[in-house]
DNA sequence: CTAGGGTTAG
């Protein structure tokens, strides 16, 4: 029988097991050569139990033996049993650990004291010297963020060869040390040491993380030179780098030349897809996997959440969720929850996505970020900010980056400004005033809660090498009528260098038509295009017809449409029928209707700016006809409401709301002021009533309009002369902002009202916009 | 007969 070869081929456990009995048989158990092979027979064959069961009966263990049963411990995971192992192996008389003990027993190893105690033991027997236990020394240091003793351990090798210098790549490497790793790859180049496919596979992240494409680039004509493509791990790296770096083709190209792919393979490529805005692809990939026989795994799973968002599919969305909780991913992992939470959000299915993040087991402060932002993101600004203090207050987290500019923009939306001043107070403690992002966010925020001059001030502080502070400082001046500063910030960030985007174009347009600068509007549009190279999307175009049509070029505006080279969406059109609303032309409104109501006949909001302009000139006729329209399509109007922030609490106010605690003498405060303003000359203007009632009906309802509630609530609430700033999901009604400058000149208050579309600053009874009623 | 250093995440 020769045992000998049989151990080291058998290659089932079917055949093992026999053979272990004619072992047994033979009375070769003595062997401690041959019981070492059957041991590691077992180990290669994954069966635990026998190899124990053949190391604790082998009556004769060399080193030899001890050495693969580490192994084998460390092959199945079992680290602390391998580490007792090894301690067992000191205390055994006769027997000593060998060059190859070490390796083995520091991948084991799980707390750096243990490590550590492992190098002077390495050190004192004078194992240093060997290549294999050093830089498993430097590895395991890395794994546990010691850098400083890998660097020593890798500084103290008398010879290093190319796997020496690996370990200090990837230990740098694993703890994100981007910049470090790129410089030993660097010495390695010049010190003549050459790379291989691990050298390959370590840095190629590296590229990814610092988007030095030309480096990728050239180790990848290295790649190809010394015909490492067909290993699965650099042509892995290679898929993940050149998708990282928005070279997606050259990724695919990559992905279709692998002969042989694994779960990397394909998670990377996904991934990719999915980064890229490509869910389709990502989707097609993903069937693909699935019909090779790969069974998908947490990534998988987590780009799968993303791509499904992306497409809006709510079917497929539940059931991502579903595979998840099958597998009991949603337990164990955070990741993954996070990734669920985030798909509901982004699928406006804010109630799973609550579900998800109450019952997940641990949270961290992506957890909290991503429900924060999927509230700000559903328009729920306020459970944003509640969210946001529950978090600091009651979790005692800290917030993060990710924190900061998910709960701003709930800030901005409510015109939250005391929260959004105490958020910025929290962002200087924690040092994120300074970060690009964050300081961004905090411009929009001081602009849209009427803060300009603060705004202005924190934006002259930031830096401002991107596009994102300039288009948010511009945004804020357009929305307050400053279309004149407005241009001279873009003028200034010409001159800074600073290349604009097509997110630039769209504040600076919407700031011209605001102002009413029409030629300006115009050249603006021109230079977008031909200075800039930027395709104007129907986005460019709706602000173009507003700027015309609000000036009264409706001709010009509706030509303008018919030269479009994009289809017109609703976002144009809606903005020709507000032109033809505020220059009262029905007859045109009315034709535009129509192709409205086509492109997009769920959006309410035209019927009743359609019924409005009819009402005005007394076309009843016309309004009974919107009114069946609207009703025969079961559409519902939006609910309007409107916020003010008191004592650092937004209340929010909806249209003929009687629950809130001081209703009654919010009722009376309007009841004064009404008397004081028809003392005036004001007189309510039903034409804004579309409900078909009696005349003390139609009054009643216009005081009851949610901007008047929030004012009387402001008035009442706060001391006398401070200024009063609310905010309006819509655009503020007609009589509303007449009676509005009424209420500033009897209150001698400044009153700023914010509606979904501008700025309006009351003020001694008069209002900044200056047009449209 | 036994050994080191490698790729994907919100």
């Amino acid at each position: 029988m020769d045992f000998n070869r049989l151990f080291l081929t058998c290659p089932s456990l079917r055949l093992a097991r026999p053979l272990h009995s004619l072992f047994i048989v033979a009375g070769r158990t003595g062997d401690s050569l041959l019981s070492t092979k059957l041991l590691n027979l077992y180990s290669r064959l994954g069966d635990l139990p026998s190899s124990i069961l053949v190391f604790e009966h082998s009556p004769a263990k060399n080193v030899v033996s001890w050495n693969s049963m580490i192994s084998c411990y460390v092959r199945h995971g079992l680290f602390s049993q391998a580490v007792g192992c090894f301690r067992r192996l000191l205390a055994t008389p006769g027997i000593r650990p060998d060059a190859f003990t070490f390796p083995v027993t520091l991948k084991a190893c799980q707390d750096l004291d243990v490590a550590k105690n492992m190098h002077s033991l390495v050190f004192k027997m004078g194992f240093v010297w060997n290549v294999f236990v050093s830089a498993s020394l430097i590895h395991v240091y890395s794994r546990f963020g010691s850098l400083g003793n890998a660097e020593k351990a890798f500084g103290e090798m008398p010879y290093r060869d190319l796997g020496s210098w690996n370990a200090m790549v990837s230990g740098f490497c694993l703890n994100g040390k981007a910049v470090e790793a790129l410089r030993v790859f660097e010495e390695m180049i010049r010190e003549e040491v050459g790379m291989d496919k691990v050298t390959i596979s370590s840095i190629l992240p590296v590229c990814a993380q610092l988007e030095n494409l030309l480096m990728g680039m050239s180790i990848h004509v290295h790649v190809i030179k010394r015909g490492l493509n067909s290993d699965i791990f650099v042509a892995n790296a290679l898929i993940d780098m050149y998708a990282k770096l928005d070279c997606l083709d050259e990724a695919r190209r990559v992905f279709d030349g692998m002969e042989e792919k694994d779960l990397i393979t394909w998670n990377s490529i996904i991934a990719g897809y999915e980064q890229a805005g490509n869910p389709s692809m990502a989707l097609k990939l993903f069937d693909m996997m699935k019909e090779c026989g790969i069974e998908p795994d947490i990534l998988t799973l987590v780009s799968l959440a993303s791509v499904v968002a992306q497409l809006g599919d709510n079917r497929r969305g539940r059931s991502v969720h579903c595979y998840v909780m099958r597998r009991g991913w949603d337990g164990d992992d955070i990741v993954v929850g996070n990734a669920m939470v985030d798909m509901y959000a982004k699928l406006t299915n804010i109630k799973p996505a609550q579900e998800v993040f109450n019952r997940m087991p641990a949270k961290d402060v992506i957890s909290w970020n991503t429900l924060i932002a999927g509230y700000s993101q559903n328009g729920l600004a306020n459970e944003a900010i509640e969210t946001y203090e529950y978090m600091e207050k009651y979790e005692g987290v800290a917030p993060s980056q990710g924190t900061l500019v998910s709960v701003l923009p709930a800030c901005s939306h409510v015109g939250a400004l005391q929260q959004g001043m105490r958020i910025h107070g929290r962002s200087i403690h924690i040092g994120l005033e300074v970060d690009v992002f964050v300081a961004t966010c905090l411009v929009d925020m001081y602009a849209k809660c009427g803060r300009l001059q603060d705004a202005m001030l924190l934006f002259e502080r930031v830096p401002k090498r991107s596009t994102g502070p300039w288009n948010a400082i511009i945004a804020g001046h357009g929305v307050h009528g400053h279309g004149d500063k407005a241009l001279g910030l873009f003028s200034d960030m010409q001159q800074e260098g600073v290349k604009p985007d097509q997110v630039t174009f769209v504040s600076l347009l919407s700031a011209c038509s605001h102002a009413g600068l029409v030629d300006q509007g115009r050249q603006c549009f021109q230079i977008m295009q031909t200075t800039y190279g930027i395709k104007p999307a129907t986005k460019h175009y709706a602000c173009m017809v507003d700027l015309l049509g609000r000036a009264g070029q409706l001709d010009a505006a509706y030509k303008f449409i018919k030269s479009m080279s994009l289809r017109p969406d609703s976002g144009v059109w809606g903005a020709f029928l507000g032109a033809c609303r505020i220059h009262g032309n029905v007859e045109m409104g009315a034709l535009v209707s129509n192709y409205l109501f086509e492109v997009d006949p769920e959006n309410v909001g035209y019927y009743v700016l359609l019924s409005n302009m009819y009402a005005k000139v007394g076309k009843w006729d016309g309004v009974d006809e919107v009114r069946a329209l609207v009703r025969r399509r079961h559409l519902q109007k939006t609910p309007g409401w409107s916020s003010i922030e008191v004592n650092k609490k937004v209340h929010v106010f909806f249209t003929g709301n009687q629950t809130h605690p001081l209703y009654e003498k919010i009722h009376k405060e309007i009841g004064i002021l009404s008397a004081k303003m028809k003392s005036l000359g004001y007189v309510p203007d039903y034409s804004f009533v579309l409900q078909d009632v009696e005349e003390d009906e139609k009054e009643h309802i216009l005081t009851s309009h949610s901007e008047r509630l929030a004012i009387a609530f402001g008035i009442i609430s706060t001391l006398p002369r401070t200024p009063i700033q609310i905010y309006k999901n819509l655009r503020v009604c007609g009589d509303c902002h007449n009676a509005t400058k009424f209420i500033s000149r009897i209150t001698e208050r400044e009153i700023i009202v914010r509606d979904s579309n501008r700025f309006h600053h009351f003020k001694d009874g008069s209002c900044s916009c200056g047009d449209y009623w």
